[in-house]
DNA sequence: TGCAAGTATGCAGTATACTACATACTTTAA
DNA sequence: TTAAAGTATGTAGTATACTGCATACTTGCA
């Protein structure tokens, strides 16, 4: 069990990112019943494997909102095992875009980088 | 030549978006000298492939600060053939990375998906 | 023991990327 | 010809995602 300033370091995410991603209800932890002298909230593992999602899925674009959708359910049961694979369908359909966009991306500058090389100028 | 109007309808790029990333320097359109009577701008096919890339980038979670760092060396000549370079090599490598991630959600997710289909619940 | 460092909470401020509104002029089509 | 639609410009407002500051209490270490 880790505290918020362990999370941050293992993660590299700042501390009060971590506190608005917790306001936002992205993940949360737990206080200690025994422990009265102190509100200190301790997190575990299953949060920190949320947290190297939410950073996978924010360096490729993707909203706290939409990230959420998919989080939320990972560990909860209360919606419909259809409607949980329908959320999980959407990103997967999100994430298959993304991948197409990185590869037209990715050949548009390797042109731009031969044309460059090749004094021509402009890659088109 | 296009007007904004049109640039939008083909593009789907909302018109204040389109004004909003012409003032950031991401492109720009001419006058014509020859029309006295307006001051309308007008757009060419350069403009429509910036904005294709642009699209593009922009799905994949690029900034525009990103985004404008290489299409200002499409057609600029100022900065020299390495620094142009670096540039794009520098987005490659940003590209590869979110690859990577993309990869990786995507088998989380579709590890997530075969253990709500079995009922575990769980997708660690 | 005392003080720096850590934690909780709340609220204000900032950066990025739009989005809407107001004003004024131009074009187009009934 | 006149009203609707298009264009230019400027300014203000909004949404998202942080980021910093202030306050107050707790812990850990020299």
């Amino acid at each position: 069990m880790k505290l918020i300033n362990q999370l941050s370091k293992e993660t590299g995410i700042p501390i009060g990112t971590l506190r608005f991603y917790e306001k936002s209800g992205l993940f949360s932890g737990k206080r200690k019943t025994e422990v009265t002298s102190n509100n200190y909230v301790y997190y575990d593992e299953e949060v920190m494997e949320k947290l190297r999602f939410i950073q996978m899925a924010k360096a490729v674009g993707f909203t706290l909102v939409e990230i959420k959708d998919v989080v939320d359910l990972w560990y909860k049961k209360e919606i419909t095992q259809q409607a949980q694979i329908n959320v999980l369908d959407r990103r997967l359909k999100q994430i298959d875009e993304k991948m197409a966009e990185l590869k037209a991306m990715k050949k548009q500058i390797e042109l731009c980088k031969v044309n460059i090389a090749n004094r021509r100028g402009n890659p088109g």
